[in-house]
DNA sequence: GTCTATACGTGGATAGAC
DNA sequence: GTCTATCCACGTATAGAC
């Protein structure tokens, strides 16, 4: 049996940019066959259940990647004020200034959105509850800092689609520069 | 020659609902055929350029929708805070709630969104301009303005991405809530 | 203006060799 | 674990009768 060409988590990047830039049902096997560089039949060796288990797997990875990258930095040894500073960089890299779009968005907004309820539910939440907690640390009420946090991915989301619509990419600049001012803000 | 079936606007207002349930991709000439009762080769009669003409007509006749249901209202000669208020009810009608999706995010997110860089920059900025003009009516600065205008509605896009991937529509009443008290605040 | 019928590519998915 | 080859349904699109 020949060696695997790429490592899964190598894979399951790869997926992921191809979902991300194509969308669910834009991205077709072809296509992810040819972002993986394996074929469709080996794409469903790993994956039995086809493209909604290639979704589902690489939102899985996308979290764990999160946790490490994204809420792991939240609960650091730092001012809530450089935490949410970190956040916000590492967020603005990950969405390239507002060029590449939100695999939750793209599987939230797909015809087969319920496939993925769950998971959504649990990563959208996830990543509230991170901002949250940051934003009670730096001294809000937990009510307020709930708000908050809901408030910062639903104006992320938001600016994304603005960006993608009309490709300015002055609406997800200026959401971020504007989220870096209030978050934390009495 | 049969007399025609359907108005050119009630077919125009069936693909919007289709475009808007399922999306660009997701819905399938079969799908739109039955959504208006006319076979795939009558859509083609009317719009020879097939599904993306289709969406380009339904974004136009959207946008007269809009302006004679949602923008003339805001250059009535009511208070600022009642037009705002009224905007919101509109707007929460038209979004069910936070059940039923927006076409611009649809087509926004869609594979050729390429295509539709024009009139979803029209659009967007049409929405924007007008919430802009009762926010400085209301006494803010044209700038302050801008900001709450462009703010209002990267909000509501991003509150139903999240309500779609969750299926709960809190995000969606919370931000109306959230804008009611906070777009014209001083 | 609407229909039936059809063309032709591509979609997701599987069988089985190596 | 990867490949070639193939299946069949459905995708968009068109021709031509009424």
């Amino acid at each position: 049996m020949p060696a695997a060409l790429l490592s899964r988590e190598e894979v399951l990047n790869r997926l992921l940019d191809a979902f991300r830039e194509r969308g669910y049902e834009g991205a077709s096997l072809a296509e992810l066959s040819a972002a993986t560089g394996l074929v469709k039949a080996s794409l469903y060796h790993h994956f039995p259940g086809g493209k909604s288990e290639m979704a589902t797997a690489v939102l899985a990875h996308l979290d764990g990647m999160l946790a490490e990258q994204l809420y792991l930095p939240l609960r650091a040894d730092l001012s809530p004020a450089k935490k949410v500073a970190a956040m916000l960089d590492t967020i603005d890299t990950f969405y390239d200034g507002g060029r590449k779009a939100c695999l939750f968005e793209r599987l939230a907004t797909s015809v087969d959105h319920t496939t993925f309820r769950r998971p959504l539910t649990r990563a959208f939440s996830t990543w509230i509850d991170a901002v949250e907690d940051v934003c009670v640390e730096a001294g809000l009420s937990r009510a307020a800092a709930r708000g908050r946090a809901e408030d910062l991915v639903i104006r992320i989301e938001g600016a994304l689609v603005l960006t993608a619509g009309t490709g300015n990419l002055k609406f997800f600049e200026r959401t971020l520069t504007d989220l870096r001012k209030s978050l934390l803000a009495r």
